[in-house]
DNA sequence: ATTTACAGTATCCTTTTTGATAGTATGTGC
DNA sequence: GCACATACTATCAAAAAGGATACTGTAAAT
């Protein structure tokens, strides 16, 4: 994450938790990752198209960092005009579980209007469904 | 949030994961929720004491986001010295899941010493393993 | 009268992050 | 020879986040 907003190996307890969205807390970075579980390979302007307001800037700025933290895999084809193709690294895989963790959390959880809805008394637990259509 | 640094509904596909990591994405919030979820009730100073570098002001800050987002609940105590009880809400502990995974995967993919150490050919998913000990 | 505990507040300042805008490189097709 | 497509890079500026430090209020204990 070159900049580490989360230090990694402060204390003890939460560490890990830490860790683990430190290299996903980028404002784009669970999405792009999300996107590339999704359709396991995607060019720069692909990406592009499905944050519909990233500028290229911010984005190869996101991408690098995911390679850098070994997160992403990025193919570069010689040829013009470029051709580069991005995809998760089997590290980047592992991270499936939290990434269906937070789509399907956001999916059950917010309204279509920005608020989480929360509050009502049926306690903790989310539904177990919803995993990929709306996306 | 307050702030937003995730703004919730821009485009369609991955908004429910931007949505979901926008509440838990301050330097300190999914720490402090992984606390509250493991110990149940925490007051200030024995959540300031689990991140150990944490400011007053920072703390703060973040448990006020958390329960503007419905995430937490704060209950006062009417005595003095003061005596405040932090806790997960309802809406709070459905992201449980959420945590877990993070930290699942931190307990995994972290090294004592700050980097992911992927990049073992050891593909996808992390072990089920690792669940509350070590935190 | 003074100190102590607890849960913050108030200010000021630095670092990080993000955005806007424009420009680069190059083989191919016209 | 010129425009086109793709994947960027460069610069400048604004905004957001985070950190350091010091201070507040109050009942009970000393």
């Amino acid at each position: 994450m070159a900049k580490a907003r989360h230090s990694r190996f402060d204390c003890s307890p939460g560490c890990s938790v830490e860790a683990a969205i430190g290299l996903i807390d980028g404002k784009w970075k669970s999405v792009i990752l999300f996107h590339l579980m999704k359709d396991g390979t995607l060019r720069f302007n692909a990406i592009q198209r499905h944050l519909c307001k990233v500028t290229p800037r911010m984005l190869t700025n996101q991408l690098r960092e995911l390679e850098e933290d070994g997160l992403i895999t990025r193919k570069v084809y010689a040829q013009v005009p470029p051709k580069v193709e991005y995809s998760l690294s089997p590290l980047g895989n592992t991270m499936k579980p939290i990434l269906l963790a937070l789509h399907a959390w956001g999916d059950e959880n917010i309204g279509l209007y920005g608020k989480p809805h929360g509050h009502d008394p049926r306690d903790a637990s989310a539904d177990p469904e919803a995993q990929l259509q709306p996306a």
